[in-house]
DNA sequence: CCCCCTGTCCTATTGTCATAAGACAACACT
DNA sequence: AGTGTTGTCTTATGACAATAGGACAGGGGG
């Protein structure tokens, strides 16, 4: 039982390997929080090109907004080259953002677990720790200048860690 | 009497210790932005109560922003009972939200910092720095469920990166 | 073929954000 | 007392976000 079309490739989660959430405090609009969290997903390799968005209806249930709503943050994405809208089928991953090898990601990732252990010891709650995060990665860039290790430029959006 | 507690010198700072910044980007209404940074300033003690913050009109003219905006701002923190409003002298802080002792934070920061580093070295941007950091913060509050760890003290440093 | 599911589009309405321009009230200093 | 500074308030206007409700178009399976 193949669920993929005649393309090249197949798929393998019928099922969106991303959930939406919101954050209403955040003072960050709907449809841009969910334009966020599928660029951020694309960004660590949650998402990868063939994958399948949740369905227009289906976010509309489970988030309880507007079709509208979800609808303006696909059209965003698929502006954006980063994902297709196909009626009667659903919505797909088009492109990627990521840009580190998995484990590298994954060491990285372990290390920042143990940092937010450390930081919740000491005391910090999840304000605490978003606002420090946020203090330090600005600090970070702006004395970079933009000027990476590595080589790379994206000016894209920035989304505050609150 | 005004509520000075000295009366004679209590300065120190007639500029803020706190300079906003906004981030049209990010989505996050402006007067917004100035409520958070003003929390996360106390959240790290960049702010204390009776410091000083900008002047309405110095905020208008150094973000080219309309009164009103910075006046909605620090009318909402003065509702949360964090500053104060003095007509003729300026805005004061009242409150605290300092939930970490000094040394402890600077050595977080300082293990924090060798993290970015380290991401940065990876090939990480800031958009995707931002990514990893709010999905792990979100899983790692996610799993707790509220209930934070703080027993012991901090000691062993964030692997790698000194 | 027909029906259902999918994404997409339309209009109208409500609420919030930000702005402009001006006025007022409390305070410090001369 | 008078002047200048500072925070606060009012009114009106334009833009955007989100909603409701309905309609249309492409695709797949019975």
């Amino acid at each position: 039982m193949t669920i993929g079309q005649g393309d090249s490739e197949q798929v393998g989660f019928q099922v969106s390997p991303i959930e939406f959430r919101l954050d209403p405090a955040s003072g960050v609009p709907t449809y841009l929080q969910l334009v966020h969290q599928v660029e951020h997903a694309l960004r660590l390799g949650y998402l990868k090109p063939g994958d399948q968005l949740p369905k227009v209806r289906d976010v509309v249930a489970s988030l309880a907004i507007n079709p509208n709503t979800v609808s303006k943050a696909y059209r965003e994405l698929e502006t954006k080259g980063l994902i297709v809208g196909r009626p009667g089928q659903g919505t797909f991953i088009l492109a990627t953002l990521s840009q580190v090898a998995l484990p590298e990601l994954t060491g990285l990732r372990r290390s920042l677990r143990g940092w937010l252990a450390k930081a919740d010891t000491a005391g910090l709650d999840e304000s605490g720790i978003a606002a420090l995060v946020a203090s330090e990665l600005r600090d970070f860039y702006e004395r970079l200048g933009g000027s990476s290790t590595r080589s790379g430029a994206a000016e894209d959006e920035t989304e505050g860690v609150a």
